[in-house]
RNA sequence: GCCGGGUUAGCUCAGCUGGUAGAGCAACCGCCUUGUAAGCGGUAGGUCGUCGGUUCGAGUCCGACACCCGGCACCA
């Protein structure tokens, strides 16, 4: 046994040093500025505390605020505890349990002693918050043996710490952090020297709200705190001011604005589409729906309403009914006094999925290998009784249009089918301008049909698929989620991420046994005998619904010409030139050009402004110069946008040629 | 469904510790015929989410319910 170790640094030197000797020791060694800098080491690849003595020849790197994730990393998990160590000393008898770090920030979830947290409270929080950092505490591991861990947390009253600490895994070492002399949290660390390290004008508490401890509802509901956390004030405004600016793209904000749809109590969780919010929709319609056809689609279109003994059948009585709306097969009775409905009816549901109803075309007359594959598309209205707590404007919502199809295929055509599929959606994002997405598979969840064989079978399936169509990455984001695939089919998931960085699911495709399995379709294979087909389900955009959300604030309002709801207002300067305005509307109309006139009193000043607030993607300026020239003054949206004097002609070919559809132009 | 917050004119928002509602924009009317992001003046507009309670008196205090917002859980 040496009492020297060999430490190799980043730049490949070696320092000989003796045991006890810490990271911190090592960066003071080196220099003083290196020393200040340091927030934390890598030994061996591994994060640690600078002041955690060596325990033999490394490799060791000085993390400082230039290795940005890491640093990022560790100040957010340090202002977790720093916010920890406050709630507990302004509100004594809080129990804490647990509180990461985030992408942008921290929370912390604790027991609070007789009241929730309300925002309220954030100010004093955050004042002491300053006032550790300020005092400088020393952050210090120490190793516990479990009894006597979990014994001090009784002791404290700390009944979660307590839980947590007796179900870590057997010989996962328990280490806990003190804070200066008084505060303690048990945590993995790895934690700064100090709370000083922290920048105290580089956080903010931002919002309170319930969580259930370790994520299950059935347990108790904690109060949780979060925070954003940065290396320093300049990182932090610039956060808060991109958050004001997500803030802006809301699409419940801008649907308000543009005129698109409106929510109200009376239908809640339905979208009342308004005439300009719904020529967004038929645009995407038409879009998709060309899209379909030329990918070998038939489309289709069946009930709402089926009897409570087909869902039976399909499954989704047994494993979905919790979310479906129930309809008594009843004719109310109109007596004024006594009840409407005798509860003895037969039950019906309004459909929450498309799939059993296509399965009950594909079985109508016998269908040969030779058919297949059978692409089944429908734009299918459903209804799910979500939540309340879920909804979230339109794009959480009970009543949805999907781009919905099911493709019937052989065993043999699945890979084939799944990765066009890949490529007609990669296309589709492209069109409607996102080229970023990601992509996740969701394994078999608890509630499920089916043996574990068709599992895992199916779920390979997905895998070689996604493989095969070279999206398989981290570019694509790819990661698998185990449980939270559907109950009769694992899924592919596709999603686009929102104005605020919250990601919502949009495609999807899944392969499914289970379903043709107990709805009993079939057809004849080579061999003459009857084989199950494989069923995938499959959408694009998922539901209209959240679809033209994410559009609304990918875009910001300021849609690409072929999906804006006016394409271009016609604005006089003065009235002499209304009657030349509206024979250019008229001719804009007669190209197809979605064009409205604007020949009200006012100056061109204020049309200009409006129309641009109401991000129309074109104005065509007409004064006296232009009805006497019969040219127009085409002016594109945006402030630093030019405007060009144009022969009508030249202008209308112009627009046309901008409000062609992506797939159309490409033809 | 759970925790916290909210709901006042078409929109955005004021309204202190209870004394019977206010601004800007929009709308409407009038003036201005206007040249590239808000021209000027005037008029009208609200049973303050719903129901109940406390009080001489409730937008304001209390309770229930509905819906919305932020999360949690659930999910396209």
């Amino acid at each position: 046994m040496s009492d020297l170790y060999a430490i190799t640094l980043p730049d490949g030197s070696v320092r000989e040093v003796p045991a006890g000797t810490t990271p911190g020791d090592i960066a003071a060694a080196i220099g003083p500025g290196l020393a200040k800098a340091a927030l934390a080491a890598r030994v061996n690849g591994e994060l640690r505390d600078l002041n955690r003595p060596l325990e033999g020849d490394s490799a060791l790197a000085l993390v400082t605020a230039r290795d940005e994730a890491d640093a990022l990393e560790l100040v957010r998990h340090d202002y977790a505890h720093v916010l920890a160590e406050a709630v507990q000393a302004l509100f004594p008898g809080t129990q804490i349990t647990f509180g990461p770090s985030t992408d942008d920030g921290f929370y912390y979830d604790f027991a609070p002693k007789d009241r929730p947290f309300t925002e309220e409270d954030l100010p004093a929080i955050e004042a002491e918050m300053r006032r550790i950092i300020a005092a400088d505490k020393p952050l210090v591991r120490e190793v516990w043996p479990r009894e006597q861990l979990i014994a001090r947390w009784r002791a404290a009253g700390e009944t979660f710490k307590a839980e947590w600490a007796a179900e870590l895994p057997e010989g996962e070492e328990l280490t806990v952090y003190r804070s200066g002399h008084d505060w303690l949290d048990m945590c993995r660390g790895p934690h700064l020297a100090s709370t000083g390290k922290l920048d105290p004008q580089a956080f903010k508490l931002t919002r309170v709200s319930g969580a259930y401890w370790r994520g299950d509802q059935k347990n108790a509901m904690l109060s949780r705190i979060y925070g954003t956390g940065w290396l320093t004030k300049k990182q932090l405004d610039a956060h808060l001011f991109r958050l004001e600016e997500a803030a802006k793209r809301d699409h419940r904000k801008i649907g308000q604005e543009m005129d698109l749809f409106h929510l109200q109590s009376e239908a809640q969780g339905s979208v009342f589409w308004h005439p300009k919010g719904f020529v967004l929709w038929r645009q995407l319609e038409a879009y998709m729906r060309r899209r379909l056809d030329a990918a070998g689609y038939e489309e289709v279109k069946t009930p709402q309403l089926m009897d409570a003994r087909q869902w039976e059948q399909s499954g989704h009585w047994g494993k979905y009914r919790e979310n479906m709306f129930v309809v008594p097969d009843e004719i109310p009775s109109t007596e004024e006094e006594g009840p409407i409905l005798s509860g003895k009816a037969e039950l019906m549901a309004l459909k929450p999925m498309n799939c059993p109803a296509h399965i009950l075309i594909f079985k109508q007359g016998i269908k040969s290998y030779r058919d297949l594959p059978i692409r089944m598309a429908e734009f299918g209205c459903c209804h799910r009784n979500e939540p309340h707590g879920a909804l979230h404007g339109i794009m959480r919502v009970r009543q949805f249009t999907q781009d919905d199809a099911h493709i019937f295929v052989r065993e043999d055509q699945l890979i084939e089918e799944i990765k066009a599929f890949c490529d007609l959606l990669d296309s589709v994002y492209r069109d409607l301008g996102f080229e970023q997405y990601a992509i996740k598979l969701a394994l078999r969840p608890e509630k499920r049909f089916g043996s574990e064989e068709m599992w895992d079978k199916a779920e390979q399936t997905l895998r070689d698929a996604v493989a095969a169509a070279g999206r398989a990455t981290e570019a694509y984001g790819w990661e698998e989620l185990p449980g939270e695939g559907a109950f009769y089919a694992p899924k592919l998931e596709f999603h686009l991420t929102d104005a605020i960085g919250r990601t919502w699911q949009v495609g999807t495709i899944q392969a499914d046994t289970v379903l043709p399995e107990r709805l009993d379709a079939s057809y004849v294979g080579e061999d003459g005998q009857r084989h199950r087909p494989v069923m995938l389900h499959r959408a694009i955009l998922g539901t209209f619904e959240r679809f033209i959300g994410i559009l609304i604030e990918h875009h910001a309002g300021r849609f690409p010409a072929w999906l804006a709801p006016v394409q271009a207002v016609v604005a006089t300067i003065v009235s002499d030139a209304d009657d030349y305005a509206l024979s250019v509307v008229e001719k804009l109309r007669a190209a197809g050009i979605r064009a409205e006139a604007d020949l009200r009193n006012e100056k061109i000043n204020f049309k200009v402004r409006e129309h641009s607030v109401a991000k129309v993607p074109n104005l065509l300026v007409i004064g006296k110069r232009e009805a006497e020239e019969g040219t127009v003054a085409l002016r594109p949206l945006g402030a630093d946008a030019r405007q060009e004097v144009l022969a009508l002609d030249a202008a209308i070919a112009r627009l046309v040629r901008e409000g062609t559809p992506p797939d159309l132009a490409r033809a």
